[in-house]
DNA sequence: ATATTAAATGACTAACAGTCAGTAAATGCA
DNA sequence: TGCATTTACTGACTGTTAGTCATTTAATAT
C-alpha cells in the first residue's frame, strides 16, 4: 500500500515546483510587483492550484524565504566546526553571514519584508510558527558559540550571549542592508567603503567584549589573516 | 499684484492637505494597505487631484516621510546645542534618535520602503534627489560631532568620521528596526530587552572608539547619569 | 458680459489577489 | 472490465485598486 505515501511525495514534489517558480519571479521582482498569476506560470500550473498548496500571496513569499534560511544555517554551521578554536569560529560566523549575503542577496532581500510589522498581520500563523521555528535553530549556533567564548574566558564573564548575539547580528544586518539598498550612494555621498565599515564595527564590539586572554588571542588570529 | 502669490500659497495649502490626510491615512495602514481613494476623501479631494500634486502613490509616500526626516533633524540639533561638552553631544545625539523612535514611531516605520531597493525604482528622480538632500543634512550633524570629538581628542584621530557615523546609526537603526518588528518577541525567545542592549551596543562601540581622555570623561559622565 | 485660463472631478481602464463551480484523473470496488 | 467516489486541478469570475483623461466648475482677465 505504497500508493498513499506515493501521493505524499508527490505532494511534496509539487510545492517544490511552486516554490522553485516563485522564487524566480519574487528574486526577478520583489513581493509587491510579482504576480501570482506569473508565478503560476512559471510552476506550468494555474493559479488556483497555487491557493491549494498556500494561503496567500504572502505565505508563498515566506516559504521561499524560509529555503534562505536554511541556506544560512548551513553555511553558519559548516563555518564554525568544533575543531576550529573558539574565537575563530566567532570571526568566521561573522564571515559567513557576509557570505551568504553575497552569494545569496536575493534571499537576503526577501527578509525585509518579514522586518515589517504590517507584513507580519497578512501572514498565516502557522507560517509565522514555522519562521520563528527555523530562526531559533539559527540564534542557537550563534549564542552557543559566544557562551563558549565566555567559557573559556575570552569574553566577559558579565556579557549576556543573547545581548550579545543580538549586537553583533545587528551591526551585519544594518550594515548589509545599506549594501544592497546601494552601496555607491554610500561611497560618493560620504566617500565611505560599507565593506571595511562592517569590519571595523565587528572589531570595535567583539574587542570590546572581550578579557585581556581574549584581546591577546585576537591580535594573534587578526596577524595570521594578513 | 498679489494673486499669483496667493494663488502659490493656495497651492501649498493643498499639498499639505493631501500630506496631512495621506500621513493620517499610511500611518494606520502601512503603504500597500493604503489606498489612494480613502486619501482622497480623507483630503476632502478627489483622487484625481491627488495625482495632480503628487506623481505615485510611493511619491506621495515619501513626502509624508520626509515629514518625519524634518522632525528628526530638528530633534537632533536641539539635543545637541555647542554649549554641552562634546562628548555630552554625542551621547545626546544617540538618545535624541531613540526619543525620536519612541515619539514618532510611524515615521520611523515608513522609512523600511525606502531601505528596499525595489521600492526606489518606483520613485520619481525628482523625489529620491529632494529625499537625499534632506538625509545629507541629517548626516551632516552626526559627522560633524564626531569630527568635533576627533579635534578635541576624545575620539581616535586615526577614525574616519563618516565611518564612525554610519557604525552608531546602524547599530541604534537595526535595534529599533527590531524592536519595533516586536519587541516581545525578543523577550519571549530570547530573553532579552532589546533598550538595554541597544545602550549596551552603543557603550561598546564609543568606548572602542575613543582615547583614554576621552574614555576618562565617559566615565565621569557614566557616574553623574546615576 | 464674455473669453480665457486654471483647478478639480469622477467615471473609466487595466491589472491584480483571491474564489469557486466545474472538469479531469486517479483510485476503490463490483 | 465498468461504474462510483474521491482527489487534484482549472480558469473564468469578482471585488478592489492605481492611475488616466475627457469634462465640468471656478476664477481671472478683457
Amino acid at each position: 500500500m505504497g500508493i498513499l505515501e506515493r501521493k505524499e511525495r508527490e505532494k511534496e514534489q509539487r510545492r517544490d515546483d511552486i516554490i522553485c517558480a516563485a522564487q524566480k519571479i519574487f528574486f526577478e521582482k520583489g513581493l509587491p510587483s510579482a504576480t501570482m498569476d506569473e508565478i503560476a506560470e512559471a510552476a506550468e500550473l494555474s493559479k488556483g492550484t497555487l491557493y491549494l498548496y498556500y494561503k496567500s500571496k504572502e505565505d508563498l513569499y515566506l516559504a521561499v524565504a524560509m529555503r534562505g534560511s536554511e541556506i544560512m544555517y548551513q553555511m553558519f554551521v559548516d563555518a564554525t566546526p568544533p575543531e576550529k578554536p573558539t574565537l575563530r569560529r566567532i570571526t568566521d560566523l561573522g564571515d559567513a553571514y557576509y557570505e551568504f549575503f553575497k552569494q545569496h542577496r536575493d534571499f537576503f532581500r526577501m527578509y525585509q519584508y518579514f522586518e515589517n510589522p504590517h507584513f507580519h498581520k497578512q501572514v498565516s500563523p502557522e507560517m509565522f510558527a514555522s519562521c520563528k521555528c527555523n530562526d531559533q535553530r539559527t540564534w542557537g549556533v550563534v549564542i552557543g558559540l559566544i557562551q563558549q567564548g565566555i567559557n573559556e574566558k575570552l569574553l566577559d564573564a558579565d556579557l549576556d550571549p543573547s545581548q550579545a548575539a543580538i549586537i553583533l547580528w545587528s551591526i551585519g544586518n544594518s550594515m548589509m542592508r545599506q549594501m544592497d539598498r546601494d552601496d555607491n550612494y554610500w561611497k560618493e555621498q560620504l566617500k565611505v567603503d560599507l565593506e571595511s565599515t562592517m569590519r571595523k564595527a565587528y572589531q570595535l564590539v567583539l574587542e570590546g567584549m572581550m578579557t585581556e586572554k581574549g584581546k591577546a588571542q585576537y591580535q594573534q588570529l587578526m596577524l595570521l589573516q594578513e
